[in-house]
DNA sequence: CAGCATCCGCAGCGATACTG
DNA sequence: CAGTATCGCTGCGGATGCTG
C-alpha cells in the first residue's frame, strides 16, 4: 500500500536526482566517518583532535582532517584552535550540525537495536 | 552544553565499536546506493528491477544488483519473482525496511530542504 | 599535540559483453 | 526483462615520515 511521501514533493519520478546538491551533502554525510564524527559530537560536548579519534575508533589520521575539513565546510562543525603550546583543538557541532544530529540519533539506536537481528538473517542465507 | 544521549547506553566511551555488527549494518544501509533504493522502495509501493534503476538514478547494474542482494539477506527487502517470460521480478520493503524508511524519510527531508545552504557554505570556504 | 605531504596498493566500481 | 561474468582502472584510504 502507498504511502504519502513528503520526499515525493522535491522528486516526483526519482529519488535524489544524479547530480543534485543533496547527493553531495548525503555523501559527506552519510559516509564512513562523517557519520561516526556527528555522533561523537552529538552530545553537544566539544572533543578534542585526539579523542575524536578514540571515539571514531579505527580513524586514521588522514581520514579524520579530511573528514572533518568537509563538516566544517559544510557548516556542520566548528574548528576552535586556542594558540598555545602544546596546541589545544576543540571541535564541536554548529546548530546546523546539532539539527542533523537529532535527526540522526533515533536512526542510530534502531540500527544498533536491530543490528543482531539482521546479520543473524544475513548469516542464515 | 551536553544533551542527555541514548545511544550513550550503547557506546559509553566511543560512538560505534570497531568490529561492531552495527557498523556493518550501518555500511550496508548508509551507503549511497543502499540508501537511493531504501528511498526508492520507501513508498511501500513494490518497483520492479528496471524501475529501480530509473529511480536510483546512475546505479550501474552491476551495483544494482550487489545492493539488492544485501538489502534482501539483511531482509529489509523481499524480491518477488514471478516464473513468465519475459521475467516479471518485483521488489519492495519487508516490515522490517519499512521501519527504517521511516525513519530516514525525516532525515532526507531535512537534507534536501538544507543541501543549497550547505554548499553555498561550502562553495565559500 | 595536531596536523600535512607523499607514496602506493588494492578493492570497489564502471563499462562491456553475454545469457536464461 | 532481469540479470551474471569478466576486465581494467582509479581513487579511496592506510602507512609512513615530517613540521609548527
Amino acid at each position: 500500500m502507498a504511502v504519502s511521501n513528503p520526499l515525493r514533493t522535491f522528486f516526483p519520478d526519482r529519488v535524489f536526482a544524479a547530480g543534485c546538491p543533496s547527493r553531495t551533502v548525503l555523501d559527506h554525510v552519510m559516509s564512513k566517518w562523517g557519520l561516526l564524527v556527528l555522533l561523537a559530537l552529538g552530545d553537544g560536548e566539544p572533543l578534542r583532535w585526539s579523542e575524536l579519534r578514540r571515539r571514531a575508533e579505527g580513524v586514521s589520521e588522514k581520514m579524520l582532517a579530511q573528514t572533518l575539513r568537509t563538516l566544517v565546510a559544510d557548516g556542520f562543525v566548528v574548528r576552535d584552535a586556542r594558540p598555545v603550546v602544546p596546541p589545544h583543538v576543540e571541535y564541536s557541532l554548529t546548530p546546523r550540525g546539532l539539527e542533523l544530529a537529532a535527526l540522526l540519533n533515533p536512526l542510530m539506536v534502531w540500527v544498533v537495536e536491530n543490528a543482531p537481528d539482521i546479520l543473524e538473517d544475513a548469516a542464515a542465507s
